[in-house]
RNA sequence: GCGGAAGUAGCUCAAUUGGUAGAGCGAUAGCCUUCCAAGCUAUAGGUUGCGGGUUCGACCCUCGUCUUCCGCUCCA
């Protein structure tokens, strides 16, 4: 009768979504016609923080690595590119619905579950037999031996006990959509499921404009679709989310060099943010992707576990030789450098790849629940208090200074809004002059400032003010000209 | 997609056997002038998720639907 108690873990995980609500950080996507599953919306501290983690990680890839550049690719490519990087062969699931029962399968979950009773009946070979004989039909689209398979291996539904199943069907985990103007036979273009291939198509583009040399990277930040058949976790897995990747142009044979230096690297930039080293934990693939020669997730401990987060992928000279192939362009680098073993240029080759592709969106979710907090105090008087506060990063936080005059008469609303107009050119920095002081400080906690300052009466006399430090609480006395080089020197 | 649970003001919750919706907090404006959510006054805010049905009458009963959460499933 009664529900099952939430684990604390589950019931943050509920707060922190309310707090994202209730505080504009997130809303559902069209929340007056009761939502649109899986889609949300960034309101006005959560779009800052969002900003302010992209622009920190183009700001490490573009600015801090003088071999990397950044493009901003169309999020509408040509048909064919799909076609080249496997996606409307591979990113889709076979389906099958049986009539009798209306539930709907993966046809190759139902052989593989076939399988398993097999060997469990000890009959390995044939289990074997039948694996491999699917991956045979699945990689030829043969789906009408597929469904043929089905029936002589008398695959029934677990729920009607029947075999009466409809025709098989390709679910396609692309969006599709019409772009008026082009050939008949090819008017269907997808919404990119992925943000790498922009870079793919723009290799020599970027190589040659920005006169770049092998190794160098390309990165590139922006919205990805794909269709998912059920997508949950608040933020976790949305239909429309945005990438922020990185592709690396190395020489061939060098890949695992590259792809072991930016593992560590892609690390460290979490654990500079100041995210806490123990929350990560790398995840070696063991079943490979169809491009991919090494792959690794960094996943992070969420309040609903370990989950991807960041992938690291070596994805060899796949992308750029099916580019190859499908353009009838050749997609290859002239590298000049002396190759020691030989004496002579290593000369022209199809450069290898490794990929670093983080999610935006979960790392927006990785830093909001890493950083919320309901804490317990102890007031001076002794009596406890609770308060929430959000102990986001300075260099990242919405908002990174409020300015309070302590009263807003005697001249002291005056001064703070000199320090707000030296300031917020430079900064985003809130005004308040509403309320207790108290409860403006609790309000900037609940957002994540990690700077307020007060001016009060002493402030008219010798130029200072408080200054009260978010997750310490405590507060010093400086004078107002140092403000502005105290948030300056937490943010840089 | 399947199974379970839940939807009343921005939030947390009330509302008698079915009798036409209230409070606290929050918000806004004002007073007070105060360094960790103080106090006082006023104001705004709801076709009870949506659509049918039963009924003289539905937040309440019933059917459908949408959304969210939990489990399974899915996530190259």
């Amino acid at each position: 009768m009664s529900k099952p108690a939430l684990t604390p873990q589950e019931n943050n995980f509920q707060a922190i979504i309310s707090h994202a609500k209730e505080y504009g950080f997130v809303f559902p996507s069209s929340e007056i016609y009761d939502g649109l599953s899986a889609v949300y919306d960034y309101g006005p501290y959560g779009s800052e923080l969002k900003k302010n983690i992209r622009d920190y990680w183009w700001h490490s890839m573009t600015q801090m690595h003088e071999n990397i550049v950044g493009i901003d690719a169309a999020i509408f490519m040509h048909p064919t590119t799909w076609k080249a990087s496997g996606h409307v062969d591979s990113f889709s699931d076979p389906l099958i619905d049986n009539k009798d029962s209306q539930k709907r399968y993966r046809v190759d979950h139902l052989i593989e579950a076939k399988a398993d009773s097999l060997r469990a009946a000890g009959s390995t070979a044939e289990a074997d037999a039948l694996i491999a004989k699917m991956d045979e039909l699945l990689g030829s689209d043969n789906f009408e031996a597929l469904q043929q398979l089905l029936v002589d291996q008398k695959i029934t539904c677990s729920v009607s006990g029947t075999s009466n199943w409809t025709s098989i069907r390709q679910f396609n985990l692309m969006f599709d959509t019409q772009l008026g103007s082009v050939a008949e036979d090819a008017n269907t273009i997808y919404l990119r499921p992925e943000t790498a291939q922009g870079i793919f198509v723009n290799f020599l583009n970027v190589q040659k404009t920005a006169r770049m040399k092998v190794p160098f990277g390309i990165a590139q930040t922006g919205k990805a679709f794909r269709n998912e058949i059920v997508a949950r976790q608040f933020i976790f897995r949305m239909r429309e989310f945005e990438q922020m990747e990185m592709q690396f142009f190395v020489r061939p044979g060098t890949q695992k060099k590259w792809y072991d230096y930016w593992k560590e690297a892609r690390l460290n930039w979490h654990t500079e943010l100041g995210m806490p080293a123990n929350k990560y934990r790398f995840h070696d693939h063991v079943k490979l992707a169809h491009y991919a020669d090494a792959a690794l997730d960094i996943e992070f401990e969420f309040p609903f576990g370990f989950k991807e987060l960041e992938g690291i992928h070596s994805r060899t000279d796949f992308d750029l030789t099916r580019h190859q192939e499908f353009s009838k362009k050749k997609q290859q680098y002239f590298d000049n450098d002396i190759d020691e073993a030989t004496g002579k240029p290593y000369g022209n080759y199809i450069p290898y790849v490794i990929e670093t592709s983080i999610g935006l969106d979960r790392m927006f979710l990785a830093v909001l629940s890493n950083a919320y907090e309901e804490e317990k105090i102890t007031k001076e008087d002794g009596s406890t208090d609770e308060r929430v506060v959000l102990h986001i990063p300075a260099k990242i936080a919405p908002v990174k200074l409020a300015i309070l005059p302590l009263v807003k008469k005697d001249g002291l609303p005056e001064i703070a809004r000199e320090l707000m107009d030296s300031c917020k050119g430079q900064f985003k920095c809130f005004y308040e002059e509403k309320d207790a002081i108290g409860k403006r400080y609790r309000r900037q906690d609940a957002i994540g400032t990690p700077f307020c300052v007060t001016i009060d009466h002493q402030s008219k006399e010798d130029q200072t003010v408080t200054i009260r430090y978010r997750d310490a609480m405590t507060q010093e006395r400086v004078h107002i000209s140092k403000v502005k080089e105290i948030v300056l020197g937490a943010i840089a």
